[in-house]
DNA sequence: GCAAGCGTGGCGACGATTCGCGATGTTGCA
DNA sequence: TGCAACATCGCGAATCGTCGCCACGCTTGC
């Protein structure tokens, strides 16, 4: 494959000047520049862009670690970053962790090795430990949307709290007395952060919090479907179910169909990410709207600004309000 | 940042031995080893991957080329692909073109430059002459369930038309004579030739083929909102309703909702790919299953073997059987 | 006493960028 | 017209961090 070299050699000028037509670094007089335009042409020229990040220490890659790309709250937060990155000349790294922990950390150090000039993450079970090195070496972390680790690096949230509590008022504006909960993956501050949002509303609207109106759940489909059947064997079950997140939403309303339970009349509805697909179920699913679009410009700066070195020494942590989007599955006619 | 030369140095050996350590590449005995270890500890020594490409001319790097990993069942690929290649100690970087042609190329030119090992391509608009660089620059291509190039380069594929052919015939099986048919994005083989299954399947039944029952679509679910209802507004509308994907066929299920048509007594839906949600709608719905993890490791080691030079010299067309996955939106109770 | 084998080190690529230097050509002013 | 000052543009060479070829010294066994 041809290198700079030979460019230089076939345009009869050094290799200097190969790059600075090739970087626009200098100016260069416009018949060497078509020389050298020429000759890389001929040669059918690509740069090596791994010669230059070992000489300009950059890669224009960054790393992007989270749970589960198939889930399509995932899936939706990868194309967004993806798009993002594309656009300022950077690629992303996929790294799926599968909710472990020893994957989160393989592909850390993996990161780490091959110099990618950032991180997005969403994690499951990394602490501030085990990014320190990485800081230090001055390789920045932002969080996305879970982050137990405010203080220490960038982060760019929701108000998970606001979210589920927003939800829950709307469940009770709708008359609903006893509201269901199915939760998700429990060791993460998402999970913990909705639980005090339903808890706040059930407080705030005066009603009673029974833990038998709770039941555990992972973020798939499949336990939001074991979730709302639990629910629904209850000897008084809930008239309004809040899953927290759209899949197990979509598990529990195959539950309804399943029992021939009207939604919303004799079973209300509402889940919680806002994914597209959730408008495209019958009935239509309520939901609580990640502005996903938003959070990967903001995440994708805080990035940039430490990659450049033109952001403040203390960690910053940019707060996204959720969207409550009601929809036919909550809303009596 | 702590480099091969910093370890040597403080452990008193040279560079050599520090690489053949970290390498396992010769024999090192074991109180040099240890002192290695120790230096490289003592320093946080990570080592440089982009060096060590430059020498070795190996990135350990994919790229992974697809039209949108929001849609669920590219995210299922994307998932499986990263999986296998993890394991095998590569990264993958995500490309996501948004079903444009512009940005396939430009995402060509830039895997180039960034000299990954291979790639991974789900392409709608890439032919023989974008390729054939990178082919000749020995990059291998393998191409995923949509080849417009056999015999250019190794692919992956599954057998579409057998595929909407068993969909269609199980849809007549079930006493079916009137079977709609909501196509994919056009320009694909994957498009034409589903559409060959249904019409050889309808030729074999001695049914009519009847334009009025087909309708267009995207591959995305409001796609097959809009067509669902376009064919059920017809004069004489289907009772069965074929969509040429999964997420088409949760739009139209949608429509059988809305209009309070029983599934599948009134009409009968089927979708294709066999993602992992339609197991979880209501009615689940019956699909053509693509074999998506089997297929990204077939098309891996196809990569793996060109990349290590044990391939033939012509190139290789590896094609899989779709399997028909029969459920409650088309089985009569 | 010598060959074989083991463990180790020196050094030059890999392909780009970039700094400092120098050879031109251009301008301004006496 | 002559010459200094300066802008323009190209070159040579060092450098980034790693690996792998070649050479070399020491031990060991016959």
């Amino acid at each position: 494959m041809a290198t700079i070299r030979d460019v230089a050699l076939l345009a009869g000028v050094s290799t200097a000047t190969v790059s600075h037509v090739l970087n626009n670094t200098r100016t260069v007089s416009e018949v060497t520049r078509d020389r050298v335009v020429a000759a890389m042409e001929a040669l059918g020229y690509q740069p090596n862009a791994v010669a230059r990040s070992l000489r300009v220490n950059e890669t224009l890659t960054i790393g992007l670690i989270l749970p589960d790309v198939e889930l399509p709250f995932f899936a939706w937060v990868a194309k967004c970053i993806e798009k993002v990155a594309s656009d300022l000349g950077y690629n992303i790294i996929l790294c799926n962790s599968g909710w472990s922990l020893s994957r989160e950390l393989r592909y850390l150090e993996n990161l780490q090795t091959r110099r990618v000039d950032g991180l997005i993450c969403i994690s499951v079970g990394l602490t501030n430990e085990h990014v320190a090195p990485l800081l230090r070496r001055h390789m920045p972390v932002v969080w996305f949307e879970e982050a137990r680790i405010e203080g220490v690096s960038d982060a760019v949230l929701i108000d998970n709290v606001r979210g589920a509590y927003e939800a829950t008022r709307h469940l009770v504006a709708q008359g609903h007395r006893r509201i269901g909960c199915i939760l998700g993956y429990t060791p993460t501050v998402v999970t913990s952060d909705r639980l005090l949002g339903y808890q706040h509303a059930l407080r705030e609207a005066g009603l009673p919090f029974d833990r038998t109106l709770l039941c555990s759940g992972d973020y798939e489909a499949p336990s939001g479907l074991r979730g709302a059947r639990q629910l629904l064997d209850l000897a008084e079950p809930p008239t309004a179910i809040f899953a927290f997140n759209d899949m197990m939403a979509l598990g529990a309303l195959q539950v309804a169909h399943e029992r021939h339970l009207r939604v919303p009349d004799q079973l209300a509805l509402i889940g919680f990410d806002g994914i597209p697909l959730t408008e495209f179920m019958s009935p239509s699913l309520s939901t609580v709207r990640q502005p996903i679009p938003e959070m990967s410009r903001i995440a994708f700066d805080l990035l940039l600004d430490r990659i450049h070195d033109r952001a403040p020494n203390e960690s910053r942590t940019v707060r996204v309000e959720p969207v409550l989007v009601p929809r036919a599955s909550t809303l009596l006619v």
